[in-house]
DNA sequence: GCTGGCACTCGGGATAAATGACTGCCAGCA
DNA sequence: TGCTGGCAGTCATTTATCCCGAGTGCCAGC
């Protein structure tokens, strides 16, 4: 369950979009609730503590920002985050190096597995937090070509190449013996026959096939069919879906310092449905996607924050690419960092299909 | 660098060796230093805690036993572990429920990544300690069959099957242009000739025969070599090779409730090299290998032990199956369990070859 | 060779006190 | 009307202190 928080622009005057902005800013800095006597102190304000008080109470009134206890300075709330994004944030723009690292790292591997490893992993050293990709499994997609490898005896790879360049690979047992250049045959058939379509398309045709007349007296297009079926059905890899790299990363964090969320965390990434319907509700998103604290229910618990991309063209979305961390993050870095991997991934895409 | 703790099993005598062991099995239960009184205490001795007290000290002298401070009672030491694995460790047998689980979960899956991620989760989460599998790469082996598939225009994807059924697969890029027919052609003769020699071997001879002068006639053949050399160079799965799981479940354990360790400990997890040099070092041992504290670097830093056992065939061994975890572990229950999953893998992988 | 006893050492937990960083509120001032 | 200084009150955190218990080493006696 995925829910923005709603928020108003004009609900604050100038003075206090001002003050909960440097209140956010210094909370991301420094991880410790803030003051009035510090927001007094920073010179941007030509106000005593007392009256920045007073706007923070109002503040604090309207759900933007909380006291831990009694006697400490305010934090933000998940609204104030919200606020933040939506109307207060400029963000940094990336240094040249670091637009470099990611134009380095998208340009110069060729498989797509790798890619998506090596992103998530720059993703995760270049924030400091942990970097997530997902992969929609080739069931979304439309195939460009399907051709089967004889592995062993009754053992037969199938390797499944998506329109957008994904490729798969799985192995089917069969009882009937194939020869190599029945293989050969029957891939060439499936390509040309089904290609454009859906693996879930492909799988009905082939089904209807199974009942025309002429199918019955046609050896060969049996053992096609059979085989098809065979190399359609379950194509899930799972294993890939979605990688998380970096966890290690949020151990130095000050709000995992307790050993019980730090657990718990580490088990929800383990286990990564929840991620995974988060993204993939993002997926006819565009441009860059920020979801803070109780938005979802996986952010809920641990205070998370998630800041994510579409990649791919426009029209065949491939995958999400962003990062998790905890709700105090720096989002004017992390978000033109996200977004710019996300559009160069796309763009590395975009040109492989036009190569061809 | 991996060197077992030398132990001479007479260096003790009977009695001694029963506090040694009920000392290893208590602490291990309970984490918490032994000191006389409960050992006096829980029955298995007729002598007063000042007896035990004489003994503990032999026993610390000797180097089996430390005080983590002057009031507190003694934990073992590596060489404590050592010895009480090599002389006085009583294995609990597997329970048939544990049996049966492994029995399934190797039985139940055909494609050989797929065993491995199982296979590491499962023991990750019948020992809740860290899982490890580690896969060679397949240069270490000979090859099986030789593969080639059209995934683009100037894509081409290898399928290479070792001798042990490995499978691994790999994207060719090319500027010279292959059809449908020449590739299977190719796969054929690389097939047909080279089969039964090591990737490395397959590439000298490929280059020795760019060296024969019929070849410089024969376009062909020059297509082939080009192929060939290209498949074969570099055929290193790295995000396959080490396959780590449950490494939160070390959360769990007291002796992490420390932050700066946990954060090492995942670092160094992260990085898989050192481990991977320890399991490689292994790979040519017989039987199961345990390794303890100061007995290799990796696990020394965090006070780790390794149990590992070897899976594959005897003749080509194909890789390293183990759990990672404090020192204080079960190691009578995890023996046994590393060792039965390394077996049933073993078994099951020889079966296979035997189908073919 | 075993045992009970005694002095000694430490780590950890509990308590108390001191510290300091806040806030809220109020009265006074432009 | 809005800003400010001041003051009392609150509460987490830190520091100091003490005490207790667990465990050892050593020794004299059986």
């Amino acid at each position: 369950m995925v829910q923005k928080l709603e928020i108003h622009g004009e609900d604050l005057d100038a003075r206090a979009r001002e003050v909960l902005r440097e209140i956010v800013i210094q909370h991301i800095a420094s991880g410790e609730p803030i003051g009035s006597r510090i927001l007094s102190k920073c010179g941007r304000f030509q106000l005593s503590p007392a009256s920045l008080r007073n706007v923070m109470a109002d503040l604090e009134d309207l759900g933007y920002l909380q006291q831990p206890h009694t006697s400490a300075g305010r934090i933000p709330t998940d609204r104030g985050y919200r606020f933040f994004i939506e109307y207060l944030m400029k963000s940094h723009a990336l240094s040249s190096h670091e637009r470099e690292a990611i134009d380095d790292s998208v340009r110069h591997v060729s498989e797509f597995d790798e890619v998506l490893q090596l992103t998530s992993k720059l993703l995760s050293s270049m924030s400091d937090q942990i970097g997530v990709v997902f992969m929609p499994t080739l069931l979304q997609f439309s195939i460009r070509s399907m051709d089967f490898v004889l592995v062993a005896e009754n053992k037969i790879m199938c390797v499944i190449v998506g329109a957008n360049g994904m490729v798969v690979n799985k192995i089917v047992e069969t009882r009937l013996a194939f020869t190599r250049d029945e293989l050969e045959k029957i891939g060439r058939y499936i390509t040309t026959e089904f290609s454009g379509l859906t693996l879930d398309q492909i799988r009905r045709r082939l089904i209807r096939l199974t009942e025309q007349e002429r199918v019955q007296h046609d050896e060969m297009l049996q053992k096609t069919i059979t085989l098809g079926i065979e190399a359609v059905n379950d194509v899930t890899p799972v294993q890939h879906e979605l990688i998380v790299e970096g966890a290690a990363s949020i151990l130095t964090k000050p709000e995992f310092s307790d050993a019980g969320a730090l657990r718990k965390t580490f088990l929800a990434l383990q286990e990564k449905e929840k991620l995974i319907d988060i993204l993939e509700s993002f997926l006819d998103e565009d441009g860059l996607q920020i979801l803070i604290g109780s938005e979802s229910d996986f952010t809920q618990v641990h205070n998370f924050s998630i800041v994510a991309r579409r990649y791919g063209t426009h029209s065949a979305p491939l995958g999400m690419v962003g990062i998790i961390g905890p709700m105090r993050m720096e989002y004017a870095r992390m978000a033109p960092l996200v977004d710019y991997l996300g559009r160069a991934l796309s763009l590395k895409i975009e040109e492989e299909q036009e190569e061809r």
